[in-house]
DNA sequence: CTGAAAGCGCTTACAG
DNA sequence: CTGAAAGCGCTTACAG
């Protein structure tokens, strides 16, 4: 349908030259009274809109921010993303979002198609298996975005080295799984199982860390840490605990159990009410990442909140007002333990557990 | 740093002229084998990229899709989003997400941007209010997106009136709560509160068209429907079972509940809970949405599937395959209903309720 | 305060 | 198969 309307039409309309069309537009230079009315009125007339793409060629307009992770309805990463989204546009800016898959080969077809945009920031988010091959990824994204004036921001994953120019936005996933643990502990737990631990995995060797650490300062020996599955979510939770339960006829040694992630914690629950056991009464529970799910459950789940949007918006704030491609910037947000209703003391243990409202 | 390179270092570099630089990486004409190596080398050695924008103006290059809804963390606009995504990826499109909060001054802004930015399609996702304002608002937004050669998509939210030029993207929303209310109905229920009717809004304003026909389908008097609450979601369902708990004393005269949605009806589990009522012994829950947490509770919530990342994927294949901006084109989703273990045959009821695995 | 003109980096008829 | 040139729709020094 009908031809787009140009800046020449408007400017035809308005009697002025293009120039000043666009000069009223931008607002950034005198234009008088009389001229901004006309332009003004045709814009409105011939319902104009400018050509972002003309603009951003000819060196103007709006820019925009890249978003690339594993998918979207993860809700760890639909909070980053809205984050992300609600920060650029605060600042002007378009927000574009691709799923990887965790394919390699695809995200770094994505990288070009981002350079190729002119994307301002490129964030990439979430945990990753910390490799060479990863370093090495990593280090070419941010030097090439870096020449194009671009900048690499890495959210929720590990920076592949010192040197590399990128921005890297994290939360402390070690220490929120040291005191989620810790809470545990207080509780006068001393065998507690590690559910869904993922070797490789930057957020698994983490969590892994905090919880051993948790150990470790509260004398209980290595060999009592019980530690099975692979990988987070709901499925692999649900196999797991039931594996742990399976094994140990229906009797475990644990008296508590940290789960990975909040949905392999509710599915942990699930398995362990179809033993028979009743959280927290006969087995207490926690999670990670204070997810939706962990507000929505019976018991509600203690876990560890992890500040998913304020990393995205961490990440477009620092991106816009560094010094690009300059350097590492390294921010690490903190986590803070969310206590309901999934743990309960054991003989002796402290008081910590059992605060907090129905919904929350 | 490094100013950008272009075709024409490229074309330099190469020993050939831009055009034939700009063929080569198109691909789309003839060239000898050797230019292409010697362009390819090029590229390779000054790791080029084509800009989009100067692309675009040329007019061609990658188009891109632009999906605007309420926010990103809920659960259905995420997997509409996804969707969206993932098909539009696989056209070889980009995805640019932005968050409305419901501000329709915001939406028309954000509408612009997409005019400027020449998106394919513009998808607009959720349930609104529907009253004239919106339906001008509508017929606008699809005049002028079409006269850019654009779409406007309406995805999950009905068509503003018949003439209007926009490609809706529905799902039969009315039918899902039919069936769920019937599934309720034929395990002998009789008298089912629906929880968090939304006045105003399209998707509330179905769920109860669909919940009243069943009832009068399965002869009960309207005088039976109980309704309550405003709203969906997490709180009002809870507020919303609270309230019609505390009335009654503890004692309800409904034996069914039929939450807005599927967080509604986890707060709604929560709170019968506190009241000592169990879930589905003392109170059958049914839910909407087939939202994760449905999987995630004990127990599991029987409720209504709604495709919603194929909501997403429906809206870019037709807005893509479809001749750009003439008339209307409507499609309708099935849902269907999920059965899990939150209803429970009463007296002389159907055997309908009780199937499905433990994590489904 | 305003206009003519160059230029942003591509693509694509038009000749050859 | 290849190149010179026009053109996409803006913005911005440069004159005035």
């Amino acid at each position: 349908m009908g031809e787009r309307v140009t800046i020449r039409d408007v400017a035809a309309r308005a009697g002025v030259s293009v120039a000043t069309v666009s000069r009223v537009l931008a607002g950034n230079y005198p234009t008088s009274t009389a001229s901004r009315a006309k332009v003004l009125r045709a814009v409105k007339d011939l319902d104009y809109v400018a050509n972002a793409h003309a603009r951003a060629l000819a060196g103007a307009g709006r820019k925009t921010i890249a978003v690339l992770m594993y998918d979207v309805v993860g809700a760890f990463y639909a909070q980053v993303a809205q984050g992300v989204e609600m920060e650029a546009a605060q600042h002007g800016r378009l927000t574009l979002v691709s799923s990887t898959g965790s394919d390699p080969a695809r995200e770094l077809a994505l990288v070009q198609m981002m350079r190729e945009q002119a994307a301002e920031a490129v964030v990439l988010v979430g945990g990753v298996t910390q490799d060479d091959e990863y370093r090495q990824r990593m280090a070419r994204y941010a030097e090439v975005l870096a020449a194009a004036g671009s900048r690499l921001v890495l959210c929720g994953r590990p920076a592949p080295a010192p040197d590399v120019p990128a921005l890297v936005v994290e939360y402390d996933n070690e220490a929120g799984a040291h005191a989620v643990t810790s809470h545990l502990l207080g509780a006068g737990h001393r065998r507690i199982a590690l559910l869904g631990y993922q070797p490789g995995n930057t957020t698994g060797e983490d969590r892994l860390a905090g919880y051993l650490r948790a150990l470790a300062d509260h004398g209980v020996p290595r060999a009592d840490a019980v530690l099975h599955g692979v990988g987070f979510g709901q499925n692999h939770g649900y196999r797991a605990m039931r594996d742990l339960l399976d094994a140990a006829d229906g009797k475990p040694e644990f008296t508590a159990v940290f789960a990975g992630d909040d949905r392999a914690a509710a599915a942990a629950v699930i398995a362990l009410r179809e033993y028979g056991l009743r959280v927290p009464e006969d087995m207490s529970v926690v999670g990670y990442n204070d997810d939706p799910v962990a507000g929505d459950i019976t018991p509600g789940l203690t876990t560890v909140h992890i500040p998913a949007e304020e990393m995205g918006r961490t990440a477009v704030r620092r991106a816009l007002s560094g010094a690009s491609g300059t350097g590492q910037e390294r921010h690490v947000l903190g986590t803070h333990i969310v206590i309901r209703h999934s743990v309960r003391p054991l003989r002796g243990g402290s008081a910590a557990a059992g605060a907090g409202g129905a919904l929350d």
